[in-house]
DNA sequence: CCAACAGGTATAAATAGTATACCTGAAATA
DNA sequence: TATTTCAGGTATACTATTTATACCTGTTGG
């Protein structure tokens, strides 16, 4: 049941099956649309990182809303994270294939904003 | 200046220039990104489209969200709303040019929600 | 007349994001 | 030695955004 527009003689358009229940476009960004996760995901694209470098990276983003991300990001398999060190504690993040498949729109996205210059 | 990422002898990695305002991606991402607004830019893909046809294409999406959504893009010139009739009020809304840049970003969202099956 | 639709707005409640401070443990600095 | 700094987070309180629900004015259809 796909949804559609018919027009009338107006050029007025109306719904014949609406879609309830959220598109594919709004269940993609609810991942990768959440505040600072398109960020995350992207400063991640050259290898693993660090929690506090990437604190530092997004420069503006809490703690707390990075780890959340990440979490989140985790949970998806979007992202994996390893304990590469106890005593002193270390930690990286980096992306999975699944998380790697997502590069790609960021990529056109951050091109699209610097050729519109989106502020 | 351009943050980048040095590593040491074991595989962790530290920041150099972190970019202290938001990069690209993410200011990209609070335009398109906000909730429903990826929708709402997509659903408008084909033509005009009146105001409570948007609302029940977006089913989920209240009417304040809608207006307050189409309020936004209109102001950043994404969106052009134009009143075909009053007696009885008309109201369609479409894309500009700028508005239609964002379409192929939203386009392979779309396909890669799709793809690897989001929830 | 009455209900339904158009295109919204108002109010309150729930959810998401921010600012700030703090914790444990190790190591570098004074 | 004492203090600060860093690691990787967590706790608390506050603000902003989103949601649910109801309502408004005016027009048309039954």
């Amino acid at each position: 049941m796909k949804s559609r527009i018919e027009t009338d003689g107006y050029g007025r358009k109306k719904v014949i099956d609406a879609c309830m229940e959220p598109c594919a476009i709004e269940r993609g960004m609810r991942i990768i649309g959440g505040k600072w996760t398109g960020s995350l995901i992207y400063h991640l694209k050259d290898g693993p990182v660090r929690f506090n470098d990437l604190n530092r990276l997004l420069g503006g983003a809490t703690k707390k809303m990075i780890d959340q991300r990440l979490k989140e990001l985790e949970a998806r398999g979007m992202v994996l994270r390893t304990v590469i060190n106890d005593r002193p504690i270390a930690v990286t993040y980096e992306l999975t294939e699944l998380g790697r498949s997502a590069l790609d729109i960021l990529e056109d996205l951050r091109l699209w904003s610097e050729k519109y210059d989106i502020r």
